[in-house]
DNA sequence: GTGAAAGCGCTAACAT
DNA sequence: ATGTTAGCGCTTTCAC
């Protein structure tokens, strides 16, 4: 591995001839002694020492994509289709800007902030993050950073967010819902909090528009344990009692919730409709295909960076807080009651 | 952000002291000492500077994960099931090691190999490597690295390898649809190489092992643009002719064709039995659940590194090429047809 | 047009 | 037990 170094001994010249033409600073040097520094740069293969360049810069060329994931939701983070579109969307955006992108998945915000500020990072994609945890990174560490899909304008100053209308996306549906004619709808989520707590407050928006008054059997939490979701499953089928219709808070749950009403004889969208929320593969591949919420998380990936380069490079970066649209994709999983006003 | 330096001018003591507290080398230095220095640890949130210390000590801490991928494939490679498991395996096992991911995902070669060389990374994941990408990598790369999924034993020197019993495991599930009276059996993939070219063959072994003779037409090759099946789809529709068995090289295409065929009426596994290769959430979603053959992504992305960290601390490594064994996951895709011996 | 030299923050060999 | 010093490879200022 050459260095710029042993090259201006080489040539019998000075580093800083090297270093220029390196730069393509060629005006600067000879025309001769840029000729017999390309061959060399050529013959020994030369690559910088990146180490060596950040450190003399005091940057680091990284962008770091922290990801808050507890290793039990789904076994292995990363194998949500979700995480796994974001990050490739995010490698590329990022290396089409000249960085690269390191990765951090951890449960542990203390861990992510000190891996973080070890390498220097330049600036930072977060997700998954809640209001100690934007707060604490924020405190620690004086980078760039975007979030993602986030819910903390209250909590962190200088908030920079991507997301998506989540709660205008999960009215939307639901009142998709109800103009075809469904009045007893569940909502069904894991949580209560940051997106999630958004498409409830969607979903309890349109019920209210439509004068269906909600209370708090309508909502039902689960609590899966681990990947395994038996006995979550089991206690849905307990409680969806007479509701015609299902709100799902993912295309996750609304899948899997599907094959096992299916697995126990009940008709879809007959005897329940199913919606969703994400479209991701999951609404995609399962039959009947499944009505939901669709959002671009390619693009949510790309625009992210695009903002977080913009103001590492101190460009004005326009809104601070971005709410992707999402529409309604319509498939097979919403039934049509009869006598409805549509 | 605080330096050793500057904390060592601040306690009037050496820069050595303050590193070797810093250690735990705590043997060195006087109680007094080191009290006084932890507190200005503390006081000041000292992180260490990785790219200084990196270096110094002439390496990065990096383990690369360098992922061969064109992005047409599946459009945003990542996106695929697969990929999204072993990043989050290989993220999970590295930082355990106590290094730290760095992805470097590009269809081209070159690419790969001027980053991972300008970083000096300690180690290196490769996946989706052809041929003349292994030889050229380990040339130009003199690092510690293992491949995944590739079957490069007669092109790569000092090859290493984790991958799955692919032959093996097509072998066994084409034997079974057999041994379900089938004999009229397709095999559908987009390529002829690598690790879809071994299950091509574990199910020609298969076929032969059976006295049924293999010709051409048994092999349906997909040749999907971009994302769009559709017209692959309608190709393997037409030429699915009077098969009563289809072996897909994987389960993404398996659901993808079992949608397309239940839509235009095709009854599963009446009118023709499926199975497909992976055992993920494809298989696990669609219905009729996929009969399949199950590999374990995350147990090869951890052995991976782990051989590699292996590797980069001159420990044995045991074998050299690993086989991860599979095994069939029995579900409801496949007919036993009528008067076999079974 | 070219070169010398300081410095980025840390490590480690070598004094004292 | 503590301090000095010479790098690691590159950038950059400033002088020639």
């Amino acid at each position: 591995m050459i260095t710029i170094k042993k090259m201006a001994e080489l040539l019998e010249t000075s580093t800083t001839t090297v270093s220029n033409v390196i730069h393509g600073k060629t005006g600067e040097v000879s025309p001769a002694m840029v000729e017999k520094v390309q061959q060399l740069l050529e013959e020994y293969d030369y690559v910088p020492n990146i180490n060596a360049r950040n450190l003399a810069k005091n940057k680091s060329g990284i962008i770091g994509l922290a990801m808050k994931a507890c290793r039990d939701k789904y076994e292995n983070f990363i194998k949500d289709p979700f995480a796994g579109e974001l990050t490739g969307a995010v490698e590329s955006c990022v290396r089409a800007g000249g960085y690269f992108t390191m990765l951090y998945i951890s449960d542990d915000i203390t861990e992510i902030i000190s891996s973080v500020a070890s390498w220097n990072v330049d600036g930072l994609i977060l997700h998954g993050m809640q209001a100690e945890d934007g707060l604490m990174i924020t405190q620690k560490i004086k980078k760039p950073m975007v979030f993602i899909d986030c819910y903390l304008e209250e909590t962190v100053p200088q908030y920079v967010n991507v997301g998506s209308e989540d709660r205008i996306g999960c009215y939307k549906i639901t009142k998709y819902l109800i103009e075809n004619g469904h009045e007893r709808i569940a909502f069904i989520a894991d949580n209560r909090v940051g997106v999630d707590f958004e498409r409830l407050k969607g979903y309890q928006d349109a019920l209210k528009e439509a004068d269906i008054v909600f209370t708090e059997d309508h909502f039902i939490m689960l609590e899966p344990n681990g990947a395994d979701l038996t006995k979550a499953l089991d206690d849905v089928y307990k409680r969806i009692g007479d509701f015609t219709g299902l709100v799902c808070a993912s295309d996750y749950y609304a899948a899997h919730i599907m094959n096992d009403l299916k697995d126990r004889g009940v008709k879809i969208p007959d005897d329940i409709s199913i919606v969703g929320f994400d479209d991701n593969v999951y609404s995609q591949i399962i039959r009947p295909a499944l009505t939901t919420v669709h959002q671009d998380v390619t693009e949510k990936g790309s625009l992210a960076v695009d903002k977080l380069l913009q103001m590492i490079g101190h460009q004005e970066i326009g809104e601070r807080v971005i709410r992707l649209p999402v529409h309604i994709e319509e498939r097979n999983s919403v039934k049509k009651i009869k006598g409805t006003h549509v």
